[in-house]
DNA sequence: ATGTTTGCAAACGGTTTGCATCACC
DNA sequence: GGTGATGCAAACCGTTTGCAAACAT
């Protein structure tokens, strides 16, 4: 099980013209278990104990997202979250604006909107992944 | 029209139940008269001839953010921005998650979407805004 | 009158940078 | 072997907090 997570890591990490290093496949592992998007913070904690420093953990989120393997969560708070693009897919969010409470939701018609999008502006010729989120009070926060 | 357009934003202020401040009047001025989202140290420098303190920028963003009068775009840089939410409507980037180059479209089928949202999750009621942003390599940081 | 909002100063902490060393292919 | 990745230490800077004074209603 764990075998096969890390080959599909590593085979990931190969097509995309990237050297297979521990941080990067445990980074990649982690939030492939995971459910919910993961702070720098929270994932260096989680690989820390292999050695990682957190400033490569930074780096490699960098690299990651440029690369299109996982993306950025908005999530209204300061420290930025990240998810895999593959868990990314057709999951999108509600937010409260008050106290940053968050409800998934499933469909959007993305393929038909990006199409539509690409074709307005210039200078982007494909796209790796979308978000589609919105904003409000929750029930609670609204009274 | 310097007048109209405070007259506007006065009234948004009082159907909000907030009070009317330089600060906050000042800050929602600049934001409509932006074309593109800014941030808190350009909004605080277009306005800080009025003697506005930066700390109260923050503040004030955060209290028109929780209103629902303006909205956090994401940039995919460090730093936040904001746009007025009337700015906002159906007005989407497509985003190189290199070189953080932003194109413009319209066109997503938010009304639509957004009640199919509300259906599927429990604790929102209502909301005030979306966003829908497309990330990928621009022509040039593909090559 | 009174609850909000502001200004100031200082801290906070997430993120970035420089550079020498190390590791992957 | 050579380029790219990492670790460490230190800086950076956008943002937050506490508290007393000032203000809007």
């Amino acid at each position: 099980m764990i075998s096969i997570m890390k080959s599909i890591t590593q085979d990931i990490l190969k097509k995309s013209g990237l050297k297979q290093t521990e941080t990067r496949v445990s980074l990649l592992e982690v939030l492939s278990k995971s459910k919910k998007p993961l702070s720098a913070n929270e994932i260096f904690n989680s690989i820390s104990g292999a050695g990682a420093d957190k400033v490569t953990v930074y780096r490699t989120l960098d690299t990651l997202e440029e690369k299109g393997l996982i993306k950025r969560v908005a999530t209204g708070e300061r420290e930025a979250k990240y998810e895999l693009i593959q868990h990314a897919d057709d999951h999108h969010h509600v937010i409260c604006l008050k106290c940053k409470k968050v409800a998934d939701f499933t469909g959007c018609d993305a393929e038909n909107l990006i199409k539509k999008a690409l074709k307005q502006v210039e200078g982007f010729r494909s796209v790796s992944h979308h978000t589609f989120d919105i904003f409000g009070l929750c029930n609670k926060c609204a009274k």
